[in-house]
DNA sequence: TTGCTCCTCACGTCACGTGAGGTGGC
DNA sequence: TTGCTCCTCACGTCACGTGAGGTGGC
């Protein structure tokens, strides 16, 4: 399909997505990644792949806007992965109209259960934001005021 | 005015904050409240004013929601305690019209810097449920064709 | 007086930061 | 071969958590 997939290391995986190589092998350590690029020798070089920084990033961004523990995380990255082996098997077999209907519904389940989190907190910032907005409004008619 | 007013010791403002109270040691301690009810003899509770507690939960809603550091909290709280100050100099005296002006256009400034900030939040968030109510979408359209 | 909450150490923990000292790949 | 980045300890730090042991106010 695509040209072998280019691997990368450590620095440039923090690099693009602006955290320290300390976050990663942190993160990599208490087991939230897994290891990157399957098995490594101890003392080897860790590579990434695209799939593995994209789940990386999705992760720093959840993590951070929604200020979640890592151990929260932990448990919205395995549902997360436990959809991926559905879609896994979705794709390479098992055409059945019931199973399949089965796995979308766990799949919605788990969208639903971040897009409430997220939800919230957005809810918590436009309040703040309106108060701000407000604040600023009089400060404005003040200023009017005194023109 | 209004009656005198009634004050908090620290576990009911933690209650009311949804903190412990280690939190609001660890503030004090860090030197980001001042001390709570002007100087307190060593041993003596800790008691708080309204003005206190709404100032915390400020402090508490904006370190939460834009995910800051405790250095960072402390230099917008400074600001907004500098903007206190100025409106209390604009209640108490000093109807000098550019005076005045100068007190509006400085408390313009610090709402317009946390604006900045608050919005930038928003704007992430924002993207996040977009991408979340579009897979949303997606599986809804899956499970459609499937009905 | 009896609970309950408060107080001050002080050590523990989570999520990394920051070197030290050494090895590996373009 | 020379840099540069990587590796693994391992101790430090920030923002609290969690008792221990004792005192204070309704």
């Amino acid at each position: 399909m695509s040209a072998v997939e280019e691997r990368l290391r450590i620095g440039e995986v923090a690099r693009r997505l602006g955290v320290t190589t300390r976050t990663i092998r942190y993160y990599e350590e208490i087991g939230l990644l897994g290891s990157p690029g399957g098995e490594r020798e101890a003392g080897r070089h860790r590579t990434y792949g695209d799939a593995e920084v994209e789940r990386l990033r999705d992760a720093l961004r959840l993590k951070s806007l929604l200020g979640l523990s890592l151990e929260e995380l932990g448990e919205l990255l395995e549902a997360e992965d436990a959809r991926a082996a559905r879609r896994d098997e979705w794709q390479h077999a098992d055409p059945d109209p019931a199973r399949r209907r089965v796995i979308l519904d766990e799949a919605r389940v788990y969208v639903e259960r971040q897009l409430e989190l997220v939800r919230r907190r957005r809810e918590e910032i436009d309040s703040l934001e309106s108060e701000l907005i407000e604040r600023r409004e009089r400060i404005d008619a003040c200023l009017d005021e005194l023109a």
